[in-house]
Order: C-alpha cells, then sequence, then structure tokens
DNA sequence: CTCTATTCTTAACACGTGTAAAAACGTCTT
DNA sequence: AAGACGTTTTTACACGTGTTAAGAATAGAG
C-alpha cells in the first residue's frame, strides 16, 4: 500500500529503466515490445502506483477506442437490455462504451451529441428520443462521424443507419393472433413520444384492414405527467371500464409497460383477462419486458430480439469505422419480433 | 450546412478575431469575458463549426469537472431510479457524471475504478457489487479521491463515507406490520450478492427476537443462472407451495423484485394474497419498485427514499471535493423507509 | 567472432488547450 | 489632457503522451 505514486511516464520512465516510447507502445499494446521488456515494465509496475493519463492518450490516438451512446431514458428495462447488449457487443470488440441518457430533453440529447464530438469518439449510436427531437442533431451526427440509430426510426430523415424491428411485422403478427383467438382487437396505443408509437399504430391498421376488420385506438391521449406507461394504460382502460366499455374485448396495448398497467386496470374492475375464459377479455403487449413473464396473468407478447438488435448497431458502426471514407449507402436492418403466448391472451 | 470546420481554438482565433487566451477563458466561463468580446466571439461562433477538444480542456484544468458513478447492474429499476437521481444533483451543481455499470464482474468494476483515475475525475459514487468485490478497489479509490460508497455497505471497510437505508428501521418497520396484521412472518431472502441482503435478514430477525417471535429464513440458496430475482422468488415459493407450505403465511420477500416472483408463484398455485382475506397468505417486499403499484394485488413494501439518497451522495461527495485536504472524519447518513400499505398484505 | 535483424534509447517535435506575466488598449475620472 | 483602472492581447511556457528519425544496443545466425 506504500507503493510510491507516480504520475507521468518520465517518471516511470526513469524509475524502471526503461525508456518513455517504450512505455508508450507498451501501453498501447504490449506485442509491439520485446519480451524481455514486457517482463521488465511488469515488474516496475509492481512496486509502483502508475496509470497513463486518460486524457493525454487519448488526445493524441487517431482513434480514441470509444463509441458513444445515447438512449432516451433509463428507468425502462427495455433500454438497459438493450444498453447491456451493445456494451458487451462493444466489450467484445475491444471498445469502450460512454453513455449519455438524454433524459427525455432534447437539449440534453443535443448536448449528450456535442460531447460526443468533442471526445472524437469513433462512432456513435443513438436511440432517438423521439418526436420532441431536433433531427439536425443526428445529420451532424451522421456526416461527422459513423453513425447507427436504432429501435426507433424519424420518418422525415435519409441517409442514416438504421437497426431495429420491423413492426408491421411484429405488430401484425399479435394482431392476427389476437384477431384469431378473440374479437377483433382494440389497440390501446402509446402516448407519441416516440416514432415507434406511430409505426406500431399505422402497423395494427394496416393489418386490420387486411383481415377486413374495423381498427379501433384508444389511449393517444399526451402523457401523464410522470411520463410512466403503466400509469397510463390504467388510467385509460379505467376511465372505459368504469363506463362498461372494452370488458369483453381484446386489447392490444403498444408495449407491454403499458399492458401492465391494463392488467392492473383490469383487476381493479374485478376483470380476468385470458385465453382460459371463451369471448372474455384479453390482453396483449408488445415488446416482451422482462417482467412480462410473471405477471398475473402472465402476458402474452412479441418479443423484441433486444441482444440482435444490440449486436447489429455495433457490429455496423465497426463495419463503417473499418473503412477510411466510409460509403454513403445507406443499412436498415429490421429484425422480426417473436410471438410469446401466455396466460393474458 | 456549409460552415467551415474549424478544429483548433488557434484557427477559430484567427477566424474571428479575437485572442486564444480570450476564447479559452470564454468556453470555461463567459463571464470572465467583456461582453462586448462575448457578443463578438458568440457572432463568430455562428458562422463556423468548432467544438473545443474534451481531452485537451480537460486534461490541463485542475478540475475535470467529472464525477465518476459505478452501479452494479443496469436491468434493475432500483439502480436507474438510483442514478437518474444522482445524474440529477449533479448536473444541478454544474458536474457532468461518467456512468460505468460492472455488469456484476468484479473485473469490470476494478477497471471502471482505474479508468476513473486515469481521467482525473473530481469524485466516485459507488454503488457496490457485493460480496463479490474486491474491497481493495473501494480502499484505493477513498484514498485518493473524494469518494462516496451508497446503497449496500460492505461490513468489513472503515472510513469510508456511506449513504444508504436505514434496514434496521426499515425492515423492522415492515416485519412489525406484517406480525401485527397477520401471523409471524417468514422471510424469504434474496440470494447474497450484495450486502444488503444480509443487513436485511439480520434485521429482521432483531425485530422478530425483540417481538418475542421465531425467526423463519427460506431462499438462501445461490441466485439462478440468470440471475434474475424474480425467478428466484418463483423458484422458491413455487416449491414450498407443492408442498403446502407457507400457503397461509405473511411472507416478507428481502426485496421487491423476489416479491413479484412470490406474487407469480401464489397466482400459479391458484393462491391470493392480501389483507383481505384474514389470516391467509400475504406478501410483502421491500423498496417500492417502480412497477409495484401495479401488480396484483398491489404491493405492501417500504419504500426506499432514493431521490434523497441519490442527491446526498451527491452532496456529500461535493463537500468533499469543496475542501483541499479532504478531512478523514468519516460520514455515514442512514435514510428512514416509509411503510407503503397496499393490498398484498 | 562477425554480420544482420530486431529492439531500444535519445532527441525532438507534435497535439490542443490552460495559464501566467507583461504589455497594449480602452474607458472613465479629474 | 493626464492619470487610473479594468480588460484584452501578446508572448511564453506548461500539461502528459503520441510519434518519428537516427543512432546505439542487443540477439540470433552463420
Amino acid at each position: 500500500m506504500a507503493k510510491p505514486e507516480i504520475h507521468t511516464m518520465e517518471e516511470l520512465s526513469a524509475a524502471i529503466g526503461v525508456s518513455r516510447p517504450t512505455l508508450s507502445r507498451y501501453f498501447q499494446d504490449p506485442t509491439k515490445v520485446s519480451k524481455s521488456s514486457v517482463e521488465r515494465i511488469r515488474r516496475g509496475l509492481e512496486r509502483v502506483e502508475y496509470i497513463p493519463n486518460f486524457f493525454a492518450t487519448r488526445m493524441n490516438r487517431k482513434t480514441t477506442g470509444m463509441i458513444g451512446v445515447i438512449i432516451p431514458y433509463l428507468n425502462d428495462l427495455f433500454f438497459t437490455r438493450l444498453l447491456e447488449s451493445i456494451e458487451r457487443a462493444a466489450m467484445r470488440a475491444g471498445y469502450t462504451v460512454i453513455t449519455q441518457c438524454s433524459h427525455s430533453d432534447p437539449e440534453i440529447e443535443a448536448r449528450a451529441a456535442e460531447t460526443f464530438l468533442s471526445m472524437n469518439v469513433d462512432g456513435a449510436v443513438v436511440a432517438p428520443l423521439g418526436n420532441h427531437s431536433d433531427l439536425k442533431v443526428y445529420e451532424r451526427l451522421n456526416a461527422r462521424l459513423p453513425f447507427v440509430l436504432m429501435d426507433s426510426r424519424p420518418a422525415r430523415l435519409s441517409g442514416v443507419d438504421f437497426v431495429g424491428t420491423d413492426h408491421i411485422q411484429s405488430t401484425g403478427l399479435i394482431t392476427e393472433y389476437l384477431a384469431r383467438v378473440g374479437g377483433p382487437p382494440v389497440f390501446l396505443a402509446m402516448p407519441r413520444v416516440n416514432f415507434n408509437a406511430l409505426e406500431r399504430e399505422v402497423a395494427y391498421i394496416a393489418k386490420m384492414e387486411e383481415l377486413g376488420l374495423e381498427p379501433t385506438i384508444i389511449g393517444v391521449e399526451p402523457l401523464n405527467a410522470e411520463g410512466h406507461f403503466e400509469a397510463h394504460g390504467l388510467a385509460v382502460l379505467d376511465r372505459y371500464f368504469s363506463k362498461g366499455d372494452f370488458i369483453n374485448s381484446s386489447i392490444l396495448c403498444a408495449n407491454d409497460r403499458v399492458a401492465i398497467g391494463a392488467l392492473r386496470a383490469a383487476a381493479h374492475h374485478g376483470l380476468e383477462s385470458g385465453g382460459l375464459r371463451r369471448g372474455g377479455l384479453r390482453i396483449a403487449g408488445h415488446d416482451d419486458y422482462p417482467l412480462s413473464q410473471f405477471m398475473i396473468p402472465t402476458l402474452t407478447t412479441v418479443a423484441q430480439n433486444v441482444e440482435a438488435i444490440g449486436q447489429a448497431a455495433v457490429d455496423r458502426l465497426i463495419e463503417k469505422l473499418r473503412v477510411e471514407k466510409f460509403q454513403a449507402n445507406q443499412t436498415v436492418q429490421l429484425m422480426d419480433g417473436v410471438l410469446k403466448v401466455r396466460d393474458s391472451a
């Protein structure tokens, strides 16, 4: 514990008798230095307390080995799962991830983008905030960095790579399932905080029309103050159930968090949802939120392939930053959703 | 969009006719520069694309304005809430938060600590990984930085500031409540992944003995492969319920996520938990997990004051880094839990 | 033991910004 | 108009490491 603290490579060089350039190369990649030197340095570092200065090293390297990630908020297990899969993929590829959370604030999102530019990150992956985002932020990042958008995609933005779920497929899948096992499903929307909200509405309508059924959408009002999807689902359905509406319907919720609120509303009104009761209330969601399998009843849903989305985003980013001048051809990867039939529908 | 890109202050200085030192001061604090210069610079920046280099600026400042935060994992809304409250508090105080997640891996945790040291962060807040952590990591940080531990506290570590919940109080509170409204509560432990797990067990036992009741603890086996608390609670209680054990007991779960699994186990066995049925099954948790109020039945629990913990951690950190040589006197702040009586117990 | 290939050391410059001291400038007071 | 004061510019050095070129040291092969 009484190791002398050393603050610069120069001092370290003097202390262990290895020249500074050799030390510099050692810290970047030990294989660039002969085995005997590696051994000398390693022994020296055991007797001494030294960590290379992060800023000084990154400032001069042509590549910083960092990729920036922006997600809209943290209090949602979908995004934390996505973040984890990205971190794992990046770590495997030898990159350090710098995460910034925009906390639902476009200004913070823009500031995070600036930070990434000023840090010379090698690339950036962003899950957009949604309709309130300033699209110029993404255009700017896309013009100056290898850049990939994920999860949710602005309609009016071209030439940007995207990785996400094919909502036409995923929402279509569960809409079709619900129409098959029960009555024509109603769509309980989520507030249009991001672009997926609308995409799922549109996908639902398209599938309903394909099936020759009348689409019905409820709950498009703006988000409650707290910003919690569960509270939204609960409040909307509580209102309808109180009037006796939809108590025997199939209800497709825009995501699982809304569906959890919906289940709560049903319980509050003494209603049971589930396929066990022919013709009765059915509630389904979208995303396969980690807690959905523990709900009462367990929640029927469509799983997004979060792991694949994170991996694909990182893969594409690395592909772009390998080539000197990354070409302009846009890549869009859409993953399929997988139906998870459980008890609630 | 055709703004010329400028990469150094030197170039910027030439481009807009303001000396580099003045620019330097402007970017650190515009009030240190006369209004006329501020106006000239602002106008210049509108015609030109320039962002100061993050590394170069941070390298030379005596203070980096950054605080490092380490949390054990992301896929838990308790920690994301904590992180959010810390980020808000730090932002209010003008600090930038760098977050690292140890992903339940002591090696990653140690590496994150090294990164903070090499970045010269002004201070660090850490929610420890738990029993697998290398305590030397915390000692090292504590010796070299303003440092605060939060949420969970290693028993064998002295002289380190701590902010968290008083588990004697919080667990005692709900143990007493359960004992009062139902039979003597059983404690469904969580795997001992962190120090709180044991603290809550101990607090439960102490309160039971104080009440003259026999403590019973179940579910201390190691964590399942997935690492999900819900699955743990479900698996343990499923086993007991299958044998007909504890089906009329009060069950205090070590945290809400375990309790959510417990509710699921009850539902699976056709059991209803809740105070509405006199003498029957009761399930309660700890933490007031954001989803607990939406469970079926809504989950009785003890709320941790997450907002206060985050704020206090940041406050203490800033207090320490204001004084030159931070004194060695240890501060321990324990927040009280608040009982949230709902339907499940 | 000599030759050659490799690795190291030395020396120097580079990166982009912080910072201090001194000189120059502007404005205001008298 | 002279002086005082606050601000800005100029000049110069600092920070800690990356990087290069040239020469010195070392290792292995013959």
